[in-house]
DNA sequence: CAGAATCCGTTTAGATACTG
DNA sequence: CAGTATCTAAACGGATTCTG
């Protein structure tokens, strides 16, 4: 016996897309705004501070998808003053959780993963 | 008091790119690929099978990606015959869990996230 | 068998500047 | 303040064809 089970006949029948969601729920600063409302709301400009390096189309792309899939509200205040406030609906909070067990596990093998990286350009 | 904890001042200091990488460590079909290795080496035309959506270039694209940084090993073996085994490093082992934490979560949310994509092109 | 080569269309991101 | 408008560049994904 050179192999053990047999492989699914079609992977998106059985995973796809919920397989595909986590990795691609939208666009790639999503897990990042997701973590910035996990302190409760913020507007538009707060966000951007943390995220200055996204610009603010990007940002506002980015938060619209989200919205889209209902992972965040947003709310306009037209009193005192001015204001967009974004934050995180139950299905999105609900998402925090996979999110971080992912960010964890990053966070502990990053250094791994560019060793590999490294060892493969230059071996 | 309006807001609670203030953001870091930077999120690419702080969690970048380790956060982003479960989310985008590769290409979209790595996760699939990384699951279908899951019960032990494969080789390509075993894993085109469940995956037989994806072009074989992508999957070779896929599968170098994930060869590169160190979740995945290539082996030509020779004799008895020309084949090619792909299999999971250690690496490549531990990241299955923070992705089947993923998954389980879009297996569950998967239909709440639908619901609010109907209701935001359609209310 | 296990891809490589080529071409192509779409999507995504980023820079820059401007507005209700 | 909270975006929008434009434009450009790159990445990504896919179809098709070919090869050691």
């Amino acid at each position: 016996m050179t192999h053990r089970q047999p492989l699914p006949a079609d992977l998106f029948d059985e995973l796809c897309p919920s397989a595909l969601l986590p990795f691609r729920f939208g666009d790639k600063w999503a897990a990042l705004v997701l973590r910035c409302l996990e302190g409760g709301p913020r507007r538009f400009s707060e966000l951007r501070v943390p995220l200055h390096r996204v610009t603010p189309k990007v940002l506002t792309q980015s938060l619209r998808g989200l919205e889209r899939d209902g992972f965040v509200t947003r709310t306009v205040h037209a009193a005192p003053r001015p204001a967009v406030e974004y934050a995180l609906t139950p299905l999105g909070r609900s998402m925090l959780e996979p999110l971080a067990a992912a960010c964890a596990w990053a966070a502990e093998h990053w250094d791994e993963l560019l060793d590999a990286r490294e060892r493969h350009t230059a071996p």
